[in-house]
DNA sequence: TGAACAAACGGAACGCTGTCCCGTTTGACG
DNA sequence: CGTCAAACGGGACAGCGTTCCGTTTGTTCA
């Protein structure tokens, strides 16, 4: 057994990737609450195969993004690596986090943990970006530079809160709260 | 004309009380995006009565909220003046902002401005609000305390979404949240 | 090559929701 | 008490997510 995956017939896979291609397309120009109609229609395919494919939208969700998380969480450890302080790769990995959820056109949105329909997507970003959050935020506060009361998750959920409606208001600027709210957690300074 | 107000017929008057009284109770329950239906129901009448007295969900929230809103913006100049600071004015303003929200299922997270449906429930929130906001913030920039680079809109947006979703998850604490945001606005002190 | 079968498909159908329309009722007033 | 506009109720319609079922198609094996 070279792979695990159950080998899956041509015209199934040929309409998995044309869903992903139009998901993806739709996402940008209709946010990720495009009707389930639309999809199908863009990638030619019926409404049932949609579900045989991605029993949720949270499902179709995470296979369009995968990868920029994916991108997200590497970046996390090589931030630490290369900036000044903990806090300062705190500061730029946040702003990587919203700036890939501001482009996201409603994304911010339904990663709410108390809609039953997007559990599994809450689930799929806390488990892939938590524990790097987690990791920036104990450096930081090993290194004394932030308060330590503070969980990850809190703030994880803050920053994504932010990026809610973002993008659509030139007056709205999520990118500088998110920047307010890392300032925010930063140790009062014992010595001028 | 001592009123300019029109007279209404007497079971208008009743039918917009009960609406009132049904509204705030499901909201209560069921969040304010409660189906028209059960409103309606509740209030023992038919569903274009609802439309009659609100033309939009928006107007009905505004009436259900009305008061506690006013209670809010009177309590800005209140706290100005009783509070050691106008920093610390603000900070207790925005807690009794996020108190009022985090208890209102739902009612951050419809505070959109992109939502065309709720306007006018933005546009009143901010009508009512944001001069409150404003004011607290500019005593606190003319004293010093904070940096002057923050719009009260922005604030009070960021600090309504930090609300969304909050009261579900035990482990998302809005309030100490806000309070990040507003500690993350204080000017670096100049001296020890 | 072609028969057979399971996998996959498409679109109609269902239920829920917001919204609108229209025939009917009812309160106000002379 | 008669008249009439104001107000009413609930059915009708459209859009959406989801499911069901008869049909098509890719694959396999003789």
């Amino acid at each position: 057994m070279s792979d695990g995956a159950k080998p899956k017939r041509a015209d199934a896979k040929r309409n998995e990737e044309n869903l992903l291609d139009a998901a993806a397309a739709l996402f940008v120009t209709s946010g990720v609450d495009v009707p389930v109609r639309a999809i199908a229609a863009k990638a030619g395919v019926g409404t049932a195969t949609i579900y045989r494919h991605f029993p949720t939208r949270a499902d179709l969700i995470i296979a369009v993004y995968r990868h920029q998380v994916e991108s997200c969480a590497e970046a996390g450890p090589a931030l630490l690596a290369s900036s000044p302080g903990p806090h300062a790769a705190l500061g730029r990995w946040i702003d990587l986090f919203v700036d890939f959820l501001i482009t996201k056109h409603g994304l911010a949105a339904v990663l709410q943990p108390d809609n039953p329909s997007y559990e599994t997507l809450h689930a799929y970003f806390i488990d892939r970006l938590l524990p790097v959050c987690a990791q920036l935020l104990d450096a930081a506060a090993d290194a004394g530079e932030i308060r330590p009361d503070i969980s990850a998750y809190g703030l994880m959920r803050g920053v994504g809160n932010l990026c809610v409606g973002a993008g659509h208001d030139p007056r709205y600027d999520a990118r500088a709260l998110a920047g307010l709210l890392v300032a925010g957690l930063r140790r009062e300074r014992n010595s001028g």
